[in-house]
DNA sequence: AGCACGCCGACT
DNA sequence: GTCGGCGTGCTC
């Protein structure tokens, strides 16, 4: 009889390669089921190179134990990762095709990831000793340490606190903590968040929503279509109320940009327990804390963006996802991830109920509630009285445009200042012009290494291409034809800026986008040089949601056609999601608004719709295009990118790929065709496109061709990627 | 993806 | 005579 061979860990790495490693367990350590969930270091590859993996199984070696190599250290004395999380994990490797080590790494925050121990979340505040009481009874030196000392005589405050006061508070309490006077101590109170302020009463339609949402129980998806200021926010703080009164953690995922102060202070006034944050604007230490405390307990409400659809919910009662629709919910790169989605999968395997808030849902989620899939609850009213703005179609067909703005859109500007109230000028591309043309012959200035024009900035003495950063400076004269009759076509952020100072002289004036907001806060700071006072916002996207304007009366949207003529089939659905959210910005219960959409192609049918119907008529003419088209959501896409030095290896790879992959029932191969964008930074890039009507044989397709994808020798020599349910199809 | 090993060009 | 180019093969 031969004797069971000692089990083995089978260790999940963040290496590109489809597979786990087997290592034995260290010297007088045994293999068992203890172990999975637990980081651990090993060594990996031929050098003196290390890893930190997570144990994803435990089993019978396959091949000869002894060749194995042992674990180095095991990092977790309890898995990390556990139960439904570590079932989410393993779901998404399966669903996006991505090696579960790399799914592992791009959800843990980086500490973790690196191997530290999940950090202390004990809560820690300072209280003045015997001799620190009897010392602020007494006068004493004025200073830092002293003003201290007085704040901490009423009692202990948390770090949270002092922090929060936002003054350098630790070199003071080292100070008194050397006189004897503070002591740093554990507080295990039930926090110090204030106490939640009452709730306002609901609006019918909200107290239904919210009715809804208590109704049954276990998983549930509900979406809530609500327009613009009609309250999506006071049904959350309610229903995340109750899900704190039963004594569960909530989850509410945000839109990257939806994450301000003012949100996180919203949530924090009401609900009465501390609220985490988690965002890529956090430290790497802050991520951690984050993370731990919400897979001790300790946190009970998390609110984040993308990335902290994997932060830990072990008592779950709720998950909601704000602003459903919106594009940076998908990762671009690495594991391209869709954080709305795993939310459904995770809400369905902890079974509970799942929010999806939106004034404009996707076309995916709309789909799913009207066919009953999803709960639809809508919210009509918008609060407080405020009545929607009226929208007028500026039609500038045959009318000069100066600096890309008609006279009527001007007039209109002149007119909401004269008023004394604010306006927002929106137009979708930053820089002075998008092309540089030369007037003569045609020419038009290109980047050397994309195949995109570049952008003319700084009024017209610097070139930039937006898709790799190149820089130049533009010729004098034209390089084909010597003509000097070189001219920036088509306006930007920056000239629009330029032309409305020109003719609107004494008005204050801000421009919002990446260029202006680079800075951490510096959209704030924007907005409160702005203040009150009457003034013109030109901006980008960035404009289009978050901050309450309330002197915004006036909506000029500039940028209309560009959207109205796109070949991406999302496109209409994105610029009907646009005007929405902008036109969104404009007026309040005491001030009417107005929004202005300045096109050439006024008879549009996406404009007449949005005009008539509103977003549910634009968003039912998408659907039954999509479902003409055989696009999502009636198909199912992944797209297979690659990108290599020449066109010719980038076709190589594809053509092979395509021969893995084709030849299914139930899955139809499109390509290889070139990338929209052919050539980027220096790159040749093609695609693949796999279309299925159902996701089974879509999926058993790239299972089965996958491996063969790796394998390939032409795989060497091209980056390539595979993207599930791609939303962009560039 | 890293990383080491491996065979061909311009330098002390 | 070496240092180093990046081609190719492997990682429990």
């Amino acid at each position: 009889m031969s004797a069971t061979p000692d089990p083995v860990l089978r260790v999940a790495l963040p290496v590109p390669l489809p597979r786990d490693f087997d290592y034995r367990p260290p010297a007088g350590h045994t293999a068992d089921a203890g172990w999975i969930g637990c980081r651990v270091r090993v060594p990996f590859g031929r050098g003196t190179g290390e890893q930190v993996g997570v144990v994803v199984g435990v089993g019978a070696p396959e091949g000869d134990p002894a060749a194995l190599k042992p674990v180095l250290a095991r990092l977790d004395t309890t898995p990390l990762l556990a139960g439904e999380l570590f079932e989410t994990l393993r779901w998404a490797a399966a669903y996006y095709h991505a090696p579960l080590g790399e799914v592992l790494a791009t959800a843990l925050p980086t500490l973790l990831r690196a191997g530290q121990p999940l950090p202390d979340t004990t809560r820690h505040g300072w209280a003045l000793t015997a001799a620190g009481q009897a010392a602020a009874a007494a006068p004493g030196r004025e200073g830092k340490p002293r003003r201290l000392l007085l704040r901490l005589q009423a009692g202990a405050l948390s770090e949270d606190q002092l922090d929060a006061a936002d003054e350098a508070w630790r070199p003071a309490a080292r100070s008194l903590a050397e006189r004897g006077l503070a002591e740093r101590v554990v507080l295990d109170g039930p926090g110090d968040a204030p106490a939640p302020a009452a709730p306002p009463v609901l609006m019918p339609g909200q107290a239904e929503a919210l009715a809804a949402l208590r109704e049954g129980s276990g998983f549930r998806p509900l979406l809530l279509e609500g327009v613009t200021g009609s309250g999506k926010t006071e049904v959350y703080l309610q229903a995340i109320a109750d899900c704190l009164a039963a004594g569960r953690q909530a989850l509410v995922l945000v839109p990257e940009i939806g994450l301000t102060p003012q949100t996180l202070a919203r949530f924090r006034a009401r609900l009465g327990v501390p609220v985490a944050a988690f965002h890529s604007g956090l430290a790497d230490g802050e991520r951690a804390r984050a993370w731990a405390a919400m897979a001790t307990g300790r946190a009970r409400v998390l609110v984040g963006t993308r990335s902290a659809v994997f932060c830990p919910l072990p008592e779950a009662g709720l998950l909601v996802v704000d602003e459903e629709h919106d594009g940076s919910y998908k990762q671009q790169d690495g594991i391209r991830y869709h954080a709305r989605d795993l939310a459904l999968v995770r809400a369905s395997k902890l079974g509970v109920p799942v929010l999806l808030g939106s004034a404009t849902p996707s076309l995916e989620s709309l789909h799913n509630a009207l066919s009953g899939r999803y709960r639809h609850l809508r919210l009509a009213q918008r609060a407080g009285g405020a009545r929607p703005p009226t929208v007028r179609v500026v039609d500038v067909r045959k009318r000069p445009l100066r600096d890309g703005l008609s006279e009527a859109l001007l007039e209109a500007v002149g007119a909401c200042l004269a008023r004394g109230e604010q306006a927002l000028v929106f137009k979708n591309r930053r820089g002075y012009a998008p092309v540089l043309i030369c007037h003569d012959c045609g020419w038009s200035a290109h980047c050397k290494r994309c195949d995109a024009a570049m952008t003319v900035h700084a009024g017209g003495r610097r070139l930039i291409c937006h898709h790799c950063g190149a820089r130049a400076t533009p010729p004098n004269a034209c390089p084909d034809c010597a003509s000097l009759a070189l001219q920036p076509q088509g306006a930007g952020t920056e000239r629009l800026e330029k032309a409305l100072a020109e003719r609107f002289p004494a008005a204050r004036l801000v421009r919002v986008d990446r260029e202006t907001t680079r800075r951490r806060n510096a959209l704030e700071e924007h907005l409160a040089t702005l203040g009150d006072e009457p003034g013109i916002l030109v901006g980008t996207q960035i404009l289009a949601k978050g901050h309450d304007l309330p002197r915004l009366t006036l909506v000029a949207v500039v940028g209309v056609d560009e959207g109205l003529f796109s070949a991406d089939f999302r496109a209409g659905e994105k610029l009907a999601q646009l005007l929405i959210q902008v036109a969104g910005r404009a007026g309040r219960a005491a001030l009417p608004g107005e929004v202005l959409l300045q096109t050439h192609h006024p008879d549009h049918p996406l404009l007449g719709t949005l005009l008539n119907g509103g977003y549910p008529a634009v968003a039912a003419l998408q659907l039954a295009e999509r479902e003409a088209a055989g696009f999502p959501p009636y198909t199912h896409l992944a797209m297979l990118r690659a990108e290599a030095g020449t066109e010719a290896e980038v076709q190589g790879f594809l053509q092979e790929a395509r021969a893995a992959l084709e030849g299914r029932e139930g899955v139809s191969v499109n390509g290889p065709m070139p990338a929209p964008m052919a050539r980027r930074a220096g790159m040749a890039r093609g695609q693949l496109l796999l279309e299925a009507a159902q996701r089974g044989p879509l999926h058993a397709a790239l299972n089965a061709a996958l491996p063969a994808l790796h394998a390939q020798r032409s795989a060497r020599r091209v980056r390539w990627s595979l993207d599930v349910d791609p939303t962009d199809l560039y």
